[in-house]
RNA sequence: GCGCCUGUAGCUCAGGUGGAUAGAGCAACGGACUUCUAAUCCGUGUGCCCGGGGUUCGAGUCCCUGCAGGCGCGCCA
């Protein structure tokens, strides 16, 4: 049920009429109707609905706005609507105000939607995908993951909300050097274990995690591996460590309230011939070209590579749209973009209409050729559409938190989880916009008071739980409450809070189209506010029937309203504090 | 050198796709609990929206440019 849509459409209709009639009777003249907008004014003063139609017509018409504002509404039927009252202010703007009578409807349809109060069918038989996390398996969980799994999630949620069929996929990285890499560290950490020392590779991966793993590994099988050559040891380990890493993943992801569709595995790529294929194609195509044993993919502006402009300190640098993308290495080996270019291919050859991707801001510079690349296979680079959020920096006790995987200085998704709690870092990372580098704050995250965002809007919840509790234990029975009479709520702090109601169809729809899920929190913040204002100035239990009953519906609507926005973010809504 | 992101109140950040007097939380101060959860509410004030140009009825928002910070620019992923 979108009241602010439908009451939007009214007014434009009208608008619309009552403009032609000022076009007829010669009061107006213009060719083309320039895009206006109806809006909200934020000023309360300025009624509940606004246009700058006049405003941006005027040039068009040549006359002043504040004249054919005039003229639209002295046309302006408002007979059979809830406008109240019109008035044109400031520069030309045109101002609504309503009755408040469509309020009434607004509880009422939050009871009857129930959990579902709040969808929009915007995305109806839209097929998206998004994909997020696709941590390294060779390594622990780390904040970028924890930002990336909380954007990624609701976002995934949120999409669902507005109509979206979602698919959320985790691409395992279980393929090239790093693989590689793994099965080295994890042999010699083997090993040393066995009381045999050997250099550690500078590239390896020195964490304590690889000894542990090795380790299980020494605990479960024993050293049966002694005896076997050093390339079948590597390979044995590294299986046995990414099913353990793997494992770890899913369980962390879990905790942090993340279930994922699909996990895609990247050596699957390369065993099934997709990115063989996918290189012939381009070879073929004369996207790709090879040269000396290597294939090479043509940058935008191939042919035109230009010499290093100046030399500096770091080295040769050359435009990245002029520079040849590596796809085959000289010995033979596909390197990371290459899978990637496979992948990309196959999700679109999966049907969706959209692909989303969540990167760290690190691999901003794949993007441009990422899409580049989804062309070549026929498919709109435009439906994929690559997410990328900037760093975390974690803080404690006012002071950054170095993490160093040397010096085991790390915190991991699953400590955070345990030192703030799974609600709070679920809400931190969420409410953040993925564009700016983000400060959390580890001591605001744990604490249990008004500092803390996230406990306002739960404590909102839990308040109106223990309200219904409360009227029970009284002895009120509940009614049910899509029948209730909601026209006796006229107190100011009331028809706040149902408007506010009444937005949240808007919001998940705005915030869906603009893909950004961290918009719902200060909705939630706001809603839970005129919650607290309402509750501090309207006695609910205390009051006769049938005021009682009116004002227990709206407590339990705006409950219902909490609890499917804090869904969308992952958060819990607790029934008591 | 080139590319992406950021710059808004003392602090942390929003800012609905260009609208009217730029917002919220925290911090500070004053009020409200024998009463449905005071993790709450009510009130008090704070801004060269980084600088400089431009686009137009109108710019925190769009364009150009400069400055500052972050990230990246590999036959790593």
């Amino acid at each position: 049920m979108r009241f602010i849509e439908t009451m939007k459409q009214d007014i434009e209709e009208r608008l619309l009429k009552a403009l032609s009639l000022s076009q007829k009777n010669g009061e107006v003249s213009f060719q083309t109707l320039p895009q206006f907008i109806i809006e909200m004014p934020k000023e309360k003063g300025h009624g509940d609905f606004a246009t700058n139609i006049a405003m941006v017509m005027a040039k068009e018409a040549r006359m002043a706005p504040r004249k054919i504002a005039e003229s639209i509404l002295s046309h302006l039927e408002i007979t059979g609507s809830y406008i109240a009252k019109t008035e044109v202010a400031g520069a030309g703007f045109i101002n609504f105000f309503l009755n408040n009578q469509w309020l009434n409807d607004v509880p009422k349809a939050v009871h009857e939607m129930g959990a579902n109060y709040g969808t929009v069918e915007d995305g109806l038989g839209k097929k998206v995908q998004v994909e997020f996390v696709s941590a390294n398996p060779t390594g622990l969980l780390h904040m970028g993951n924890a930002r990336g799994g909380a954007i990624g999630d609701s976002l995934a949620n949120l999409l669902k909300a507005a109509g979206y069929t979602v698919e959320k996929e985790f691409y395992i990285n279980d393929a090239g050097n790093q693989i590689v890499l793994l099965g080295t560290s994890l042999d010699i950490r083997y090993c040393e274990l066995l009381g045999e020392t050997r250099d550690f590779p500078e590239q390896g991966y020195h964490g304590e995690d690889i000894k542990a793993t090795a380790k299980h590994y020494l605990d479960e099988f024993g050293t049966d591996l002694r005896e076997k050559p050093q390339a079948q040891r590597e390979a044995i380990l590294c299986d046995y460590a990414l099913k353990e890493k793997l494992k770890s993943i899913k369980e962390v992801m879990a905790l942090y309230g993340v279930e994922f569709d699909v996990w895609f595995s990247e050596k699957t790529l390369h065993e099934s011939g997709k990115v063989k294929a996918t290189l012939d194609y381009l070879l073929e195509k004369g996207y790709a070209y090879e040269k000396d044993g290597s294939i090479l993919l043509k940058a935008e502006n191939s042919g035109e590579v230009k010499a290093p402009q100046k030399e500096s300190a770091k080295g040769d640098f050359v435009n990245l749209e002029d520079k040849d993308d590596v796809l085959v290495r000289a010995n033979g080996i596909p390197t990371y973009f290459a899978a990637d270019i496979a992948y990309h291919k196959d999700k679109f050859d999966r049907g969706f209409d959209k692909v989303i991707n969540i990167w760290g801001a690190d691999h901003h510079g794949h993007v441009a050729r990422m899409k580049r690349s989804v062309g070549f296979f026929g498919y709109n680079p435009d439906n994929l559409t690559v997410i990328l959020m900037q760093l975390v920096k974690l803080y404690r006790n006012g002071e950054l938190v170095r993490m160093s995987k040397r010096s085991g200085q790390y915190v991991t998704l699953e400590d955070l989880i345990a030192e703030v709690g799974y609600d709070a870092a679920r809400y931190f990372f969420v409410m953040r916009n993925p564009d700016s580098a983000m400060d959390f704050d580890l001591d605001l995250a744990k604490s249990k008071t008004s500092e803390n965002p996230v406990f306002y809007v739960q404590y909102a919840h839990a308040r109106i739980c223990s309200i219904l509790r409360q009227a029970e234990a009284k002895g009120f029975a509940l009614p049910d409450f899509t029948t209730v009479d909601y026209s006796l709520l006229q107190d100011e702090h009331e028809i706040e809070l149902m408007k506010k109601l009444a937005d949240l169809p808007e919001e998940i729809a705005e915030a869906a189209d603009s893909l950004e899920p961290h918009r719902l929190c200060p909705y939630l913040h706001d809603l839970a506010s005129s919650f607290h204002s309402f509750y501090n100035h309207c006695r609910v239990i205390d009051v006769e029937e049938p005021l009682r009953n009116s004002r227990l519906g709206l407590a339990k609507a705006t409950a219902i309203a909490i609890k499917n926005v804090l869904k969308i973010l992952g958060v819990h809504a607790p029934n008591e504090m």
